[in-house]
RNA sequence: UGGGGCGUAGCCAAGCGGUUAAGGCACCGGGUUUUGAUCCCGGUAUUCGGAGGUUCGAGUCCUCCCGCCCCAGCCA
């Protein structure tokens, strides 16, 4: 197959177009980028976005990826985060090796570094007020006026910055400041801050320093001092990237890294920012970090969604600047693509009818054979007990159903599935709600394993279990956590306006298969007709099962009948 | 009214001056099916925010206009 074409892969985005050419040209042997997390939250899944971006180039350009924690400010770090975090970003499947670090590792350097700008005049303490910062940095239109403690000699700020170190001085009364430009446009140029002053314990550094550097101080250097060739972040930083340089620029550093920015995550019908997950958490709207209707990466995982979904959508969606919206159904159709190939069948009734097949002789219990999974026979198969009582879903069954309706009504025939066809007979209803609660069914017996002998075909194949061995659990179904694609887009209504009151629905009656009685929490399965289903890893225990609804199956009929 | 970005289908997204504008999701048909699932086949932009211009040729280059996002933390 000489003229065969190549296999047509994802097109290269332009991250992955820049370090291809940046490896072409020698510019760089091999690839080195960072994830970056500040260790104040956990990590949700717009955070999987930039880590399967920068571990992805990576190991596709046989580079290196490290994890960075970014701890510059005491008031919001916790080590409790830090552990989280690392957990999180092995389960998607990443490795840093021994590349774990922290900018805090660099408090020293740093600290040298802002020295060194002191002594090239680039840096002064400043004794301005916050106030009066703000009011001496103009606006947007206007440009800034210069601080009146501008031209210090360098003698006296470095005396000054030595006195901020030795806590001298008390919190805001002074800054160290970059000497840039006041009336540069871009207002990140107007001789930002790159040190405060702040009397918080340090979850790593304790009680060592109280002067902290700033991000746009920090960052560019822990990327040079790590030698980051690429140094990736979101849109908002375009701005700051002329800062980023000078920096690197002022001072003696053994690489420059570049900063390249791309477009932030963002998805319908939930909400991204750390401060708004934080808010759904503190006022009881979810359960914590972890629920399953959050988008964390550790409410999904408890949710059931695996690691190489998550990886799937973060590929499927792609790397560019433009602001984008992806639809959560995106999202939901990578569980589907994955758990369909990786998860056993089972069966599960949700809202459990019961079903008597009269003609079955009564005490007599056999034996069904299932298969795992029916398109692959790898996966093997199991054994199902049958018996005269069983229970079937009630929505598979309707009183003068429509034609279209492949499932029981009275005279309607259908297939046990693996087991027997059986034909409604009777209904048997409460007396007083009129409530279908039992179903009085007849069973062919030469149709054993699902198949009639005189070729007659049935149009509807439904689960079922058999009452007296089936375990009894709960489930809970999942919805969307807000009513609207976009609860941030009215100024003028708080996100919560549009939570949505349904998006969990505990199911306390239902039923499952006795081959999952034992099975570990985290294990996920297909519920045949139903959907995805995971063993939730908080709440469940051996004879009070809990399963998380991951994401239910395609549902043609449903869709028809709206 | 300053600066920095971004506009290709309902949602993402390829396209890098030269055949009929990739692909995925969604949607609509049809086939297979012991899951109304999966799988398979087919359909869905005469047109790239708009208007001019350059060119034999423009989604790609130029000009102007329009729309959207980000920036005035001692947060990251």
């Amino acid at each position: 197959m000489s003229n065969s074409e190549p296999i047509t892969e994802k097109p290269l985005d332009f991250i992955r177009q820049i370090v291809t050419e940046d490896l072409k040209t020698g510019k760089h042997p091999t690839p080195v980028t960072r994830f970056p997390p500040e260790p104040n939250g956990f990590l949700h899944i717009g955070h999987a976005k930039s880590i399967c971006l920068n571990f992805g180039i990576a190991s596709e350009f046989n580079g290196r990826c490290y994890l960075r924690f970014d701890d510059t400010n005491p008031s919001k770090e916790e080590t409790a985060y830090v552990q989280a975090i690392k957990e999180d970003v092995k389960w998607l499947g990443f490795d840093w090796g021994d590349n774990l670090f922290y900018s805090s590792d660099y408090f020293d350097q740093l600290y040298d570094f802002a020295l060194d700008l002191i002594r090239r005049k680039k840096a002064f303490v400043c004794d301005l007020s916050a106030d009066e910062m703000r009011e001496y940095r103009g606006t947007l239109t206007e440009p800034g006026k210069e601080s009146p403690h501008r031209n210090r000699t360098v003698e006296e700020n470095l005396e000054l910055f030595q006195g901020m170190k030795n806590g001298d001085f008390s919190e805001g009364s002074h800054v160290l400041r970059a000497k840039i430009d006041m009336a540069s446009p871009n207002l990140n140029m107007r001789d930002p801050i790159i040190y405060r002053i702040m009397n918080l314990h340090h979850h790593r550094t304790g009680d060592k320093w109280c002067i902290y550097p700033m991000y746009d101080y920090t960052h560019c250097l822990s990327d040079a001092i790590e030698e980051i060739t690429h140094s990736l972040c979101t849109l908002e930083f375009e701005d700051h990237r002329p800062l980023y340089d000078w920096v690197l620029d002022t001072l003696e550093t053994p690489v420059h890294p570049q900063q390249i920015e791309f477009a932030r995550l963002n998805l319908t019908y939930t909400v991204m920012s750390k401060r708004k997950l934080m808010q759904l958490v503190q006022d009881g709207h979810v359960s914590d970090w972890d629920d399953p209707r959050m988008l964390t990466v550790s409410g999904l995982r408890r949710r059931g969604y695996t690691p190489a979904s998550i990886r799937d959508f973060c590929k499927e969606i792609g790397i560019g600047k433009k602001e984008s919206w992806i639809d959560m159904g995106v999202l939901e159709n990578c569980v589907r693509n994955d758990l369909n190939i990786t998860a056993p069948r089972v069966m599960g009734v949700l809202d459990p009818l019961k079903v008597v097949i009269t003609n079955y002789p009564e005490g007599t219990v056999e034996d069904i054979e299932a298969k795992n999974h029916p398109q692959n026979p790898e996966m093997g198969s199991r054994t199902l007990p049958f018996s005269r009582e069983i229970y079937i879903e009630r929505t598979d069954f309707m009183e003068n159903a429509p034609k279209k309706f492949f499932r029981l009504d009275i005279g309607r025939e259908v297939r046990l599935r693996y087991a027997y066809f059986i034909t409604c007979v009777s209904v048997v209803k409460d007396e007083d709600s009129g409530e279908v609660i039992e179903l009085h069914c007849t069973y062919d017996p030469e149709t054993y394993g699902g198949n009639a002998p005189d070729g007659r075909k049935v149009k509807g194949t439904i689960h079922w279990l058999s009452a007296e061995q089936a375990e009894r659990c709960e489930i809970r179904m999942y919805d969307r956590l807000f009513k609207v694609e976009n609860p941030d887009a009215d100024k003028d209504v708080n996100f919560k306006e549009h939570l949505n009151p349904d998006s969990l629905t505990s199911l306390n009656n239902c039923l499952v298969e006795p081959s999952l009685a034992d099975a570990k929490p985290g294990t996920c399965v297909q519920f045949e007709r139903q959907g995805y289903f995971c063993i939730d890893s908080r709440d469940s225990k051996p004879g009070a099962l809990v399963f998380n609804r991951t994401v239910g199956l395609r549902d043609s009929w449903a869709k028809r009948k709206k």
